[in-house]
DNA sequence: AATAATTATTATGTCTCATAAATATATGCG
DNA sequence: CGCATATATTTATGAGACATAATAATTATT
């Protein structure tokens, strides 16, 4: 029988399968790589984060608004890159439980200040150690090092796009200044 | 004024936010970068995907379906990670667009048997090649070694926890053999 | 003053993933 | 055999995260 080309290295498929599954173009993919493991420690950070009644994107706007008090809206959303309106019931539920507060501005009524409630920095503080200590778990495998290299890769493909779109061929139009 | 305990070591947050934003707790934490990095490699692949009429998960049972011919919908769910309900949609639409054959299985008619179609295999290897140039696009600033490098790191999140869901502390009963 | 731009919001839809219940078939046991 | 139990698939349904269009309020620009 002619064997179709097969443009993997791995073990041919054999005619129905037995209970070993083979993975297909996908393994070597690390964009699949990548869900895999993010699936694991994101499961992870919820399951700490319910705990305080938070769920990770709330976890995550507390936490940015912690750090920068009277932070608008507007800009926590870009810098999370959540759109403004799925922000807006993220920051209700956060200013129903008085977690934050959300004091219009006086010099531009369209602007609200988010700052962080005592209530709201003590539960972030508690949820960011709870979620600390689930991701050590995920991470026993991985020394510092690794650790610190990983989140080095990581980086590297966030910045890569965001800085340089497009490369060399397929696009039409001449390059922007 | 008294300092609150800071957890961190960067700068302190200033009074009201300027037009740099700082990163809360999450910067450090592992998820929050592989997030980031996963939303750049998925847009990726599914724009390019999405030219060959394929979301990614789509892609995903195609290419395992191509490698292991006769697998039963139980079995590419269980190595997908995907619940059976959600799998049953994606294979009709494969099997609809004519991509994949169902048969059902003499030996136990529950039991049915995905094997790819002519079309489909070519659709698949088209769009694998598709996923895979979009993907080098995005991991230009990283070399071939460092590529591995994350893939095995990746591989170790993911495996650590399905070998070992919990260690040492916190959990109540003996350890199944 | 009139027009345009910006901020926040409401309404709505899609995609991915999860659970409960129903159906069809197979297996084990009295 | 007949009945309870288990398994494979499917249907129905909901939750969560993300996206877009349209609106309201306010400010900036002409």
């Amino acid at each position: 029988m002619p064997r179709a080309r097969s443009n993997s290295t791995a073990p041919t498929p054999s005619a129905s399968s037995p209970d070993t599954v083979f993975e297909g173009a996908i393994r070597g993919m690390v964009g699949y790589n990548l869900k895999r493991a993010y699936i694991v420690l994101h499961a992870a950070a919820r399951a700490a984060a319910e705990d305080f009644g938070l769920r990770v994107p709330t976890f995550s706007c507390l936490s940015v608004i912690v750090r920068n008090p009277g932070i608008t809206p507007s800009a926590l959303a870009e810098h999370l890159k959540i759109e403004r309106p799925n922000l807006v019931v993220i920051v209700d539920e956060l200013e129903t439980r008085e977690l934050i507060r959300r004091t219009q501005m006086k010099t531009d009524r369209r602007r609200y200040e988010l700052t962080v409630t005592v209530r709201g920095r003590r539960l972030h503080d508690q949820a960011a150690e709870a979620i600390r200590d689930a991701e050590a778990q995920c991470l026993q495998g991985l020394g510092a090092e690794d650790q610190a290299r990983l989140i080095d890769l990581l980086n590297k493909i966030e910045n890569a796009m965001t800085e340089a779109p497009v490369s060399a061929a397929e696009h039409t139009g001449p390059p922007p200044p």
